[in-house]
DNA sequence: GAACAAAAAGTCAGGCTTGACTGTTTGTTT
DNA sequence: AAACAAACAGTCAAGCCTGACTTTTTGTTC
């Protein structure tokens, strides 16, 4: 019933965003009364924090078997980015928006988004690094990762209004090759 | 009295976020009566992408007058990267953030904001590719600033709710020095 | 089987926002 | 100088959202 809360907080957030997100439509889509969810979540911000974490949950795991499923051989930087790029152009990513820039003008908000969102930002650098099989102790190379990562932020915030997958497929591609180049062990380019 | 109004609309959308501005609000600080306001813009929809238009212009002037005072010397593309950081980091880029992400989810905005942003980002990509001194007949040229400017969307975006500038500066410098080698016109680094 | 606690359901009042309506001032034209 | 139009000012009712309150059902323990 927790959970049932949750997948609708997550997708009214996507359909809806933060202001159209009414704890009552929350427990209509649910089909969950409305004292039941005041059970559960005395507040609208207990009720989103709590998509927050859920929706992170979600977002770690989706990543994760993204890059299980990745392609072990040649061009692998290119997979490696254009998954980035896919996961961050999609409803999850969104919801995540939505929180995001709700947060930035609410302070409880910020208090549990916060945390949060940085702790993911961690695991989806440490997981990249680990896709890309970069070394880290070379300088810049950490630099460059967290580049990549606030890049695809950067293009999935530019999808939510004006999906263009083919720029953006094109971008990422340049990208890779730039990373190849960057990240290549032997030879240093400087 | 219409500049006002549409100063007060954008210093809203900074300090409350867009569901925080409410119409009763902006007419209390621009110092202009409801009916005054109503007068100009029925709706508050009017009212919004009137403050797109306004906060466009400025973001317009605010690039061009940074360009213009770039150094001419040495380190100009760490220059120029940096410079677009900061203006993606300021509130101005906050108060365009709203929109769009308001946008995302509502029709009619969407179609105000939309073709504007469209513009915005193609001038933005005009003034990069000129302050760098890019040559963009060159294969992958276009893609990489294209990526800045996404990347510097990205970062901003992060620092909406969590202002780390040494991390800022230390990617875009980064990414600065990786620019200059893939740009430098002769001895194609492929 | 009964009693008690916890979860779920429904109702409702208070507060806020929007935009419509009516009155007043200012400026321009004849 | 008078009349008319436009800008401006203030008020207000309808609608929605939130969260508190009351009642009913379910499950567990004695």
């Amino acid at each position: 019933m927790r959970a049932r809360l949750l997948e609708a907080t997550v997708e009214l957030l996507v359909e809806r965003g933060f202001a159209g997100t009414s704890t009552t439509l929350v427990s209509e889509r649910a089909g969950v009364s409305r004292g039941a969810q005041l059970h559960h979540f005395p507040t609208k911000n207990d009720l989103v924090v709590a998509a927050v974490e859920h929706l992170t949950e979600r977002r770690g795991a989706e990543l994760a078997a993204a890059v299980a499923e990745l392609p072990a051989g040649g061009r692998r930087t290119r997979a490696v980015v254009e998954m980035l790029g896919d996961h961050f152009s999609s409803p999850v990513f969104a919801a995540a928006l939505e929180l995001w820039v709700a947060a930035r003008t609410d302070a409880e908000l910020l208090a549990a988004v916060g945390p949060l969102e940085q702790r993911v930002g961690r695991e989806a650098h440490r997981m990249t690094v680990a896709a890309l099989g970069a070394d880290e102790s070379r300088p810049g190379v950490r630099e460059l990762v967290q580049a990549t990562l606030d890049l695809v932020r950067g293009l999935g915030l530019a999808s939510t209004i004006t999906d263009d997958s083919a720029r953006r497929r094109r971008i990422l591609r340049e990208w890779a090759d730039v990373l190849d180049k960057e990240l290549a062990p032997c030879r240093s380019p400087r």
